[in-house]
This record gives structure tokens, C-alpha cells and sequence, in this order.
DNA sequence: CAATCGTGGCA
DNA sequence: TTGCCAAGATT
């Protein structure tokens, strides 16, 4: 095996973190090796979003479906109210059409190699490199973040990102063994995480210190280069909470394109420099003073809270009454939660 | 290729 | 407060 993969596989032998998808690597070795559902949905849900964010999301979602033939069997409405608060809901939208595939064109197995996992929806280059390694133990080679920027510094590449992506995935796929592709998938983004991060990187403990070009150049806390984003903009908006006399709340799933795609929402408007919207029903509307500020990849929200009780035979043009006992704030999207936080204190019922 | 798509933590 | 960042996929 080469030399510079072996030296990193020895570091992730003695540092490998814990977590609840992972086999450990002493496991591994003993030939455990994790379920593939298990990989699977633990890839998807780490997709731009930090391990601390994901456990218990995980954890939730393989106590309530712990297979894939369980999970493709869930109604939408429950997998999207699991999903609600970890954010890039079209994830969660793909990940039930994924387990669907997976049971009906693939015998409920997930299969084992790239191109295949490639044609499962929410499956792109990255996650399908990860399955294929971490659940099969096949030389893919992954390229997240993480190994993106061990790439560069490795090599002192200054090419910005994204442009530098296919540079960077060939040397990335030059520095992967044969041997315990998993593990060592596992390793360079543990070594990202732990070592090689973003801000400060701890050179000094690193196991891939002697070969490290960037080290030697004192580049390495400017790598990887990025081209420069724009500043995003602040757009307005207006969400209408109604409550029926009986405690019922009046929201609405929202469509299955755009931003929180099929998650549960209050009426409101457009959300853009100057919104107008008819409100959900005719009724006695009070605006709150506190607005619900809310910022997303790219935008910056800030919403008008109007309120309204209702008669218990009240009928509504947009959206659907759910009743007290059904209702879960938790199953809503993080800024939908923020204005029943600040309306829901002007709307209890005796 | 560039834009879209969430959220929470942290300097 | 602001900007950056985190195991990307889709269009």
C-alpha cells in the first residue's frame, strides 16, 4: 500500500471519532461492517450540515424507520415533519423517493456500486463515492470539503474553488488505497474535521505533516482559495396565524418546488421587497410588533406577524385547520417555528 | 457554470 | 452584527 495512505490510516486507527453509523475501525478490521441504510441516510443528512446537527436526527430516524423497506413504507407528511429543523428539505423529499427506488428496483438493497447509486435520487458523486466505500469497502474516492481542502493544502493548490474541483479529485483519487478504501474515505475527512480545518490547522499533529507542500509554504490557513460571494439581500414577507375557537391552527403544506419545498408553513405572502397578500380568511387581523428574522443561504427574512382568533365554524380560503392535539410546532421549518413563538402567546385559549 | 436550497455555531 | 463555515445535489 502507498506509504502516504498507510500513515494516515495508522493516525484514523488511534483518532477515529465516534458516531453512531460508524463502525470503529478495530470493528472493521474483525469484518463488521455498517448496514448500508445505515451509510446511506447518515450521507444525506451530513450533506452540508455538521455531525453535532445530525445525531439525533439519525438516531431518530432509524429508531422510527430502521430499514429502508420502513422508511419507504412512511406516510410524506411524517418523514418531512422528522425532517423539519436540519434544513435542505429537498433532501428529505429525496431521500423518501431513494428509499422507494431502492425497495422496488432494487429488491430493498442498496446497490454496490457508483454508477448505480449515482441513479438513486439525492444521490450525487459525493454521497455515492461514500456509500460505495463506507458500506462496501470499494476504492471510491470521496470529495467532500473536507477533502478538498487537505487536497489543496497537500498539494498547495491555488486554484479557487469550484474551478479547482476536478484538479483536486484526481490527486484525491491518486492518494487512495486499495485497502480499506472505507476507512481511509473515513480518515481524510476525520483528518479535515480534527486537523486540517478550516481556521488554524494543527500542522504540528498532523499525520501527513512531512509531505504537506502547503506546510512548507506556509500557505496552508489561505487554502483552498474560493472565489468571493456576494453579499445576500433582505427580502420582507407576511405570515398569517389564525387559530379557530376550538384551538385549531390554520397552516398549509407548502408546494413541493422552491424553498421549503412539502414542509408545513402559515398563509402568508410572496416574500420580496414589497409584499401584499390577501389573508387566508376574512377576519379581525392584529399585526404584532415583533417581526420573526429569519436568514437562509441567501436571503435575509423579515416577517410581519399578523393574528387572528376565529369562530369555530370558520371556513378558510387558503390552508387546512389542525387541530390542538395534532398540531407539533416541532414539525415546522426553523422560521415558520419563529413566528409560532412569537404569535402563539397572543392566541391561547381558555 | 451559477444559482438555489437551511440551519446553528463560532470568531 | 456580520461573515464564514459544515460529509452537496439539482437545475
Amino acid at each position: 500500500m502507498r506509504e502516504q495512505a498507510l500513515q494516515l490510516l495508522q493516525w484514523y486507527d488511534r483518532h477515529a471519532r465516534a458516531m453512531p453509523w460508524r463502525v470503529p475501525p478495530e470493528d472493521r478490521k474483525n469484518g463488521v461492517m455498517p448496514d448500508p441504510y445505515g451509510v446511506w441516510l447518515s450521507e444525506v443528512m451530513l450533506q452540508q450540515t455538521t455531525v453535532a446537527a445530525v445525531r439525533d436526527y439519525w438516531r431518530k430516524f432509524t429508531d422510527i424507520w430502521p430499514t429502508v423497506a420502513d422508511l419507504a413504507a412512511a406516510e410524506d407528511a411524517e418523514v418531512m415533519a422528522a425532517w423539519a429543523g436540519l434544513g435542505y428539505y429537498a433532501r428529505a423529499r429525496n431521500l423518501l423517493k431513494c428509499a422507494r427506488v431502492v425497495v422496488t428496483d432494487h429488491g430493498g438493497q442498496f446497490p454496490r456500486d457508483h454508477a448505480t447509486l449515482l441513479t438513486l435520487p439525492g444521490v450525487g458523486p459525493y454521497t455515492a463515492a461514500a456509500v460505495a466505500a463506507i458500506a462496501f469497502d470499494q476504492p471510491e474516492t470521496v470529495l467532500d470539503g473536507n477533502v478538498e481542502r487537505v487536497m489543496s493544502r497537500i498539494h498547495d493548490v491555488h486554484t479557487p474553488l469550484p474551478a479547482a474541483k476536478p484538479e483536486l479529485m484526481a490527486l484525491a483519487q491518486a492518494l487512495t488505497p486499495v485497502e480499506r478504501p472505507g476507512d481511509y474515505a473515513q480518515a481524510v475527512m476525520d483528518l479535515g474535521a480534527t486537523i486540517c480545518t478550516p481556521k488554524s490547522p494543527a500542522c504540528g499533529i498532523c499525520p501527513w505533516r512531512d509531505p504537506c507542500r502547503a506546510r512548507m509554504a506556509g500557505t496552508a490557513s489561505e487554502l483552498p482559495k474560493k472565489t468571493p460571494k456576494k453579499k445576500v439581500p433582505t427580502r420582507r414577507g407576511i405570515a398569517y396565524v389564525t387559530r379557530r375557537a376550538d384551538g385549531a391552527w390554520l397552516l398549509e403544506t407548502r408546494p413541493e418546488k422552491g424553498l421549503l419545498g412539502g414542509m408545513l408553513g402559515w398563509p402568508g405572502s410572496d416574500w420580496g421587497d414589497a409584499p401584499v397578500a390577501d389573508p387566508p380568511l376574512d377576519a379581525d387581523w392584529y399585526r404584532l410588533d415583533a417581526t420573526a428574522r429569519h436568514t437562509f443561504t441567501h436571503f435575509h427574512l423579515d416577517l410581519t406577524i399578523m393574528t387572528a382568533r376565529v369562530p369555530a365554524d370558520a371556513v378558510a380560503d387558503r390552508g387546512d385547520f389542525i387541530p390542538h392535539g395534532t398540531f407539533r410546532p416541532a414539525a415546522l421549518p426553523t422560521v415558520m417555528r419563529k413566528v409560532y413563538d412569537l404569535a402563539s402567546g397572543q392566541l391561547i385559549i381558555d
